[in-house]
DNA sequence: AACTGTCCCTGCAAGC
DNA sequence: TGCTTGCAGGGACAGT
């Protein structure tokens, strides 16, 4: 499941591969993942234009194109950016794909079409990509310090668990790194947000940056479903580092004595050590 | 403000 | 073996 270790290391696949290559061809398979305009506005958005380069916010690959538009891709939750060469079979569930000046293609393939494609203007972005505004600080990409966390945390009553997930706190970290980072944190993942001091919101800070640093230098996650790959289509190793998601009734890797329970939080698993984490 | 539930969708696993 | 059922999850949204 593409979290933002998972996005951001699409997004230095896109940036190699993509940018400066100028779009010759679209074809749109599946409508529902172009489903926010048409398959036309796509097609006509996208053909004859130049990637000028791949940026990320929280989960979401934007991509300025030379037309003034930008290429927005959200993969949710079963969503792959693959690079091929031109007239390379293509997986099932490839939705769009993007024949490029080079010979290659980018395919957008989505099983689950949880995911979407679409070329909105960067002017209009309330009208056109109104989520957009709406994200909190990403952790990675921005400046982002224990006082940025502290200020969106607030005095908030909600859980730990349900706050990371939300992407009007900070954009990008899902289910696997939420339950990682507040492990990584030792804190509960159902202890009410505003019971945190000043030096508990500095780990969990700490924790946030540091888990999400190391899982993008492991190529992000790639779990027993295969369902995330980089651009090339080879998986991540983070999945390896796991310390409780996943790891329901085994023993605690970094106390030794509990064992990880597994609950649910805000409709969401959630995994952790009920020795350790407080 | 914060919560719960619903929807979208497919693939896989468990249970019968 | 072959069916049905349930579950997984990101995020918007509606309802309480």
């Amino acid at each position: 499941m593409p979290e933002l270790p998972e996005v951001e290391t699409v997004r230095r696949g896109l940036q190699r591969h993509l940018a400066g290559r100028r779009i010759v061809e679209v074809e749109v398979g599946r409508e529902r993942v172009v489903r926010r305009t048409s398959r036309e506005a796509l097609i006509a958005g996208l053909t004859d234009t130049v990637v000028e380069r791949a940026d990320r916010r929280g989960k979401y690959l934007l991509l300025p194109l030379d037309s003034g538009d930008s290429m927005m891709i959200h993969l949710r939750m079963s969503g792959q950016v693959l690079l091929a060469a031109g007239g390379t079979e293509r997986p099932a569930h490839t939705h769009v794909v993007m024949h490029l000046d080079d010979g290659n293609e980018a395919w957008f393939a989505d099983p689950r079409t949880f995911g979407e494609v679409v070329v909105f203007d960067p002017d209009h972005i309330d009208n056109e990509l109104p989520e957009l505004n709406k994200l909190g600080v990403d952790p990675i990409a921005e400046r982002f310090e224990s006082s940025d966390l502290h200020a969106a945390i607030g005095r908030s009553k909600r859980a730990l668990k349900p706050l990371l997930l939300d992407q009007h706190v900070v954009a990008g970290i899902g289910n696997i790194y939420a339950d990682e980072i507040l492990h990584d944190a030792r804190l509960h993942p159902e202890r009410a947000a505003s019971s945190l001091d000043a030096r508990r919101v500095e780990r969990l800070h700490r924790s946030i940056v540091k888990i999400l640093t190391s899982a993008i230098s492991a190529g992000g996650s790639t779990l027993s479903d295969s369902q995330y790959v980089d651009l090339m289509g080879v998986g991540g190793s983070y999945q390896d580092e796991h310390a409780v998601y996943a790891r329901e009734g085994l023993r605690c890797l970094t106390c030794g004595r509990g064992f990880v329970r597994r609950i649910v939080s805000g409709g969401r698993s959630t995994h952790y050590c009920p020795v350790c984490q407080r």
